[in-house]
DNA sequence: ACCTCAAATGAAAATAATTTTCATTTATTG
DNA sequence: CAATAAATGAAAATTATTTTCATTTGAGGT
């Protein structure tokens, strides 16, 4: 299904002048547009109503009212542009900025990141003895909610956010292990030390960033790439959080999905044993 | 700008058999009810013309047109519906399809989250004296994460995710702290008992939940609600861990923005003392 | 049980919007 | 400069929406 939008543009150069009045118009004050009835917009367009109609025919559409709905249901799915957040906003208001935000950093970063590597990735996690995740900081709970995911599969994970642990851990890995370094910026000295100490003993190396060019990418065997929203307000990388969670929790998913009647029989014993912890 | 849909289940109580018939028609079915015209939605509904256009009105808007266009640019903005995940999907394609249902939670937190509660909570953890946040299994990372960024801004915080720490914390809390429960159930025991604990002690409690008639908000002075899509795959509250990201995030942002001179200068110390930890 | 009153409802009339028809205008080609 | 085809808008025809108002429904009082 094509964008109406797109039609427009790609349709004018074989309208007539008034219909192209309206093409532009609309496409102008599409906002507004969505307001008009026919003739209202007719007139502001020095046109017929015919024409209007004429035009909606032309994009493929029953008529003007198939028109405006379908530019109000465009509308309303590119409508969430946060807009920056400012001293005066409530908390609230800027809930709802930032989670325009992350819907951006998601759809970004859907973009960027490379199914074949993601693909390799989950099945590296699903079959390695061991899988560690290294994050400091920002990315440390990334890494512990990761590894708390892995571990109600029953996989041998861990999470390690001491610089000094991820160097123990990592010097210790064997083939067959597999390290996933975490870092938005890619430049976090300790992980990319960890991973590199863990390439030399032989673990499968794996990083999440948000940055091609950087330092950790050099050390890891598979890269997945998040790419958050550019914003002014985002001092630290906070939606790219978003993105990384995301990510591990389409792993998640996919192991799930591929994994035997007797995994699948001791997720099922986790929820139950969790549900004795409950009121 | 409040959502048609949410308005529509949240106005249906005070609508007669008739109207309810139409408006409970329309949630369940949004996108055939677009192409019909007032008179064939009637019929559908066994009702008069008449009763549409009242409920249109009670929503607040002009009329029929009104609300079609409403729902039209709605159903845009959620429209990325992901579907079901299967076991053929690919790892990317399960990544996409979480993302939908992400972004459905997150609109739905916008909706049953409470503004001024909210905006309670993120001046209280700003001015009070200590901060703690308790979280066990999936909520133990959302709790650290905050803990993390509350620390970035100087503000004594502390995330606790073993319940024999919780208890030991929480019985030592004193008037002007606070203490926050974050449990997806909202029925996590550990969790509850020690909001108890934290509120017989004088701290302020304040509870994140998904469910409303859950045990955590009988034990909390404030309760802020998420609300994750609803899907099959979802066994952990796998999405309602984002929107709970997404709620500290507007408090940590909250903050800043109302922080003073002296405290902009400890953030951007902060970052500075963490350059040191790059390459 | 019966009455009263207010709210809710739908049929039909009134209004408004959209679509079609068709005569006129405008541009293009030989 | 016709001759023709394409484009256009005014008005008629159609269709959709809104308003009006008589009727129904149901709650509360006697």
């Amino acid at each position: 299904m094509e964008s109406i939008t797109h039609k427009l543009r790609f349709l004018r150069d074989e309208m007539g002048p008034a219909e192209k009045r309206i093409a532009n118009y609309i496409l102008n004050n599409t906002g507004e547009m969505i307001a008009l009835s026919i003739s209202e917009l007719a007139k502001c367009c020095g046109c017929g109503d015919a024409t209007v109609v004429r035009l909606s025919r032309r994009l493929g559409l029953e008529g003007y009212q198939a028109l405006k709905l379908r530019l109000a249901s465009e509308m309303g799915a590119s409508s969430s542009l946060g807009g920056e957040i400012t001293r005066e906003d409530s908390c609230y208001e800027i809930f709802k900025k930032q989670n325009a935000g992350v819907v951006e950093s998601l759809k970004n970063t859907e973009s960027v990141l490379d199914a074949e590597q993601l693909a390799r990735v989950a099945e590296l996690v699903m079959k390695s003895d061991r899988t560690v995740l290294f994050g400091l900081g920002n990315s440390a709970a990334i890494a512990q909610d990761a590894a708390h995911k892995l571990l109600r599969l029953g996989l041998s994970a861990q999470a390690c956010c001491d610089n000094h642990m991820q160097a123990i851990i990592a010097s210790h890995l064997k083939r067959g292990s597999v390290a996933i370094g975490i870092s938005h910026s890619g430049a976090s000295k300790d992980i990319v030390d960890a991973l590199r100490l863990c390439k030399i003993c032989g673990a499968t190396t794996v990083c999440v960033t948000n940055y091609g060019e950087s330092p950790i990418v050099s050390a890891a065997d598979y890269a997945l790439f998040t790419r958050s929203a550019e914003t002014k307000y985002s001092i630290l990388g906070l939606s790219s959080r978003y993105a990384q969670l995301a990510l591990f929790d389409s792993i998640y998913s996919y192991i799930v999905m591929h994994s035997d009647k007797a995994a699948k029989q001791a997720i099922y014993n986790t929820e139950t044993a969790l549900q004795n912890k409950k009121y």
